[in-house]
DNA sequence: GAGAGTGTTGTAAC
DNA sequence: GGTTACAACACTCT
């Protein structure tokens, strides 16, 4: 499930493949997946990669931009003819198996690239947009969790009227937009804070402690190429590296890497929540 | 083999 | 206004 690093991970790479190239065709296997009129995109180079929270986008000519939110189980997998065997990785065999079942938007690109879309629960999308009104798709949004003019007063000011747990707060992207599921739960636990806590009954010092843990964590996740857990995967078809260092998201019952404590699960909000019941509670 | 679980986000209902 | 529940979906695990 792409959260920040892996999006970051995938926009760095996917820059130095399809930057200078034409997108020349484009065919739509599942109208859900695809927002927008797909005549307007046609013969448009891509001139930029960029990315803001979860939200790819892809800067194309004549102020448009193709923004793609991946969701849980959303890839971009980027092939062309030098990448047909997978990178020699026995792995990524499957690469030569494109488009598969669950391939839902293809895109032609100049130089006999192509770029498949993939989202086996169709949740993610595609949407082909206006340069103006990019700004609008981000409305709702706080700053990125590792933007560097975010800071700890901010958010104690956001958090103070919340009386949700600290970990659905940080999960909302009107507050800090970026944090999922695995890497909220990591940053609580190294900044050895209770998940359950009451966003508003957190202390100065302890919104200083969440958000730098949470930064720690992101960088680490962009680092190792994003966590590849169920369905992530790079653009190249190869997996992320974060799912190795994971500090207690999927651990239930092993040991905190902090203090030793067991590991334990539980449910915030319906969604699985990691936490050590050693430094956290 | 039925049922629950998986997680992002918008929206509707409380 | 803050909070909760659920739908969107397909596949895996119990």
């Amino acid at each position: 499930m792409p959260e920040l690093p892996e999006v970051e991970t995938i926009k760095r790479k996917l820059s130095s493949l399809i930057i200078g190239k034409k997108i020349i065709g484009l065919e739509v296997l599942k109208e859900k997946s695809f927002h927008g009129d797909v005549s307007h995109i046609i013969g448009q180079e891509i001139v930029g990669v960029q990315r803001r929270a979860k939200i790819l986008q892809l800067v194309l000519r004549d102020e448009l931009r193709l923004l793609a939110h991946l969701k849980m189980t959303g890839q971009l997998i980027y092939v062309d003819e030098k990448r047909k065997i997978g990178g020699g990785h026995p792995s990524a065999d499957w690469i030569n198996d494109l488009p598969s079942k669950h391939t839902r938007v293809i895109i032609h690109l100049s130089g006999d690239a192509t770029l498949f879309f993939n989202d086996m629960r169709i949740f993610g999308w595609l949407k082909l947009v206006s340069e103006n009104s990019v700004k609008n798709e981000f409305k709702n949004y706080g700053p990125d969790i590792n933007d560097p003019n975010l800071d700890s007063k901010y958010l104690q000011k956001k958090l103070a009227k919340k009386r949700i747990p600290i970990k659905q707060a940080l999960m909302m992207n009107e507050i800090v937009a970026g944090l999922g599921n695995i890497y909220v739960c990591d940053a609580l636990n190294l900044s050895c804070i209770d998940p359950f806590r009451p966003a508003q009954s957190l202390s100065f010092e302890e919104i200083e402690k969440v958000l730098d843990a949470s930064r720690i964590v992101i960088q680490r996740g962009i680092e190792s190429g994003g966590a590849t857990i169920n369905d992530y995967v790079h653009v190249d078809g190869l997996a992320g590296n974060y799912q190795n260092q994971v500090l207690v998201y999927g651990r239930t019952g092993e040991k905190c890497k902090n203090c030793g404590g067991e590991i334990k699960k539980s449910k915030i909000a319906g969604r699985g929540t990691y936490f050590c019941e050693g430094c956290q509670i």
